[in-house]
DNA sequence: TTTCGCATGTAATGAGTTACATGATTTT
DNA sequence: AAAATCATGTAACTCATTACATGCGAAA
């Protein structure tokens, strides 16, 4: 439900197509909000229906056409509106945990296995994020200014990894106990 | 799609109503995995006419009947199956962290107040599962040997809300810093 | 020559939420 | 008298994923 809200974000800072859009979920908000390109094409194209969002035609030679949408002013004012009203935490559904649950069923090594690919990928995400962090902790004060906040949700996404690799540990060196029958 | 799984491994263990799960989706493996009765109820329907799951009618007096669902063979072998398919981390969409990516255009004052919310929001749960710890660690090594996986489960719910209850720290200082001017 | 980046979409299906629906018993 | 617990479901809708679809230019 809150996608439109992600997209009107995004678009409130930095007017851009829907392509920028994608870009911009997977490089710089893709560790709190992930969407599709579908689903963003055809949200776009509600938003607009519904007066939310307009756009340019913007003509390139030799690179298709970009539609660069941007906030109406009643977009600019659902958004407002939306900021006021609360939001709950994400609903969880991780199947990974799922499998652990029921781990005594699965081959101890398997399991192992599987915990340490998705360690590999944590440590994979965990990597850029400490990159991104790098290049604002280079900034000088002054530059840093508009980027405090999305620093502060990059911090989210710094922790959250961490967190997971801490408690892959723990499962990791858990589970070998058990299937050293100890 | 793996909502049918973890019906799956909840019956595995112990066979029951749509209603015994719901309990169970939401005082056991609510930290993991969220589903709704009218999901839970349709999925088990769907379970049953493949053929991967049973149900006995209990008669009650003076209570509505009970459905109390088993495992087939095939269900049991389903659930190997995808056990040993390889499983994603689940996509996060935070809508909380949309509002502080976009929180210069948001009364601090109210930014700061819906971080609180969510801090005692996280606090319960956190209280919740540290009960629940407690009872696990009040068990004989024996007793434990049944509940060791679930318990790692229930760590990683424990990790998680710890984890955001100090980024919500983070994240009050800084914006108590950026509402006082600095 | 195959893949990557650019740039946009539609259609079908699956997953999840909200609303509607019933009805007895027990607790507050 | 109202709310919570037990116990089950249907229907409508919205949200998200997968598959399908096109087409050029640049790089590997």
């Amino acid at each position: 439900m809150s996608l439109r809200f992600a997209i009107l974000t995004l678009l409130e800072s930095d007017p851009g197509s829907g392509y920028d859009l994608m870009r911009h979920f997977k490089a710089g908000i893709g560790h709190f909000w992930n969407a599709s390109h579908q689903q963003v094409y055809q949200e776009l194209g509600k938003l607009n229906s519904e007066g939310l969002v307009e756009f340019e035609v913007e003509h390139q030679s030799e690179r298709p056409d970009r539609k660069v949408y941007r906030l109406t002013p009643p977009g600019q004012s659902a958004l407002a509106e939306w900021r006021l009203q609360p939001v709950r935490p994400p609903k969880v559904n991780d199947a990974l945990l799922v499998k652990v649950y029921g781990g005594l069923n699965v081959p101890p090594a398997q399991l192992l296995a599987e915990l340490e690919e998705h360690a590999v990928l944590h440590r994979e995400r965990l990597e850029e994020y400490r990159a991104s962090e790098a290049r604002f902790l280079a900034m000088t004060p002054e530059e840093r200014v508009p980027y405090r906040l999305p620093y502060l949700t990059l911090r989210r996404g710094i922790l959250y990894e961490q967190d997971w690799l801490r408690w892959l540990d723990e499962a990791r060196v858990e589970l070998e106990q058990m299937a050293a029958g100890s």
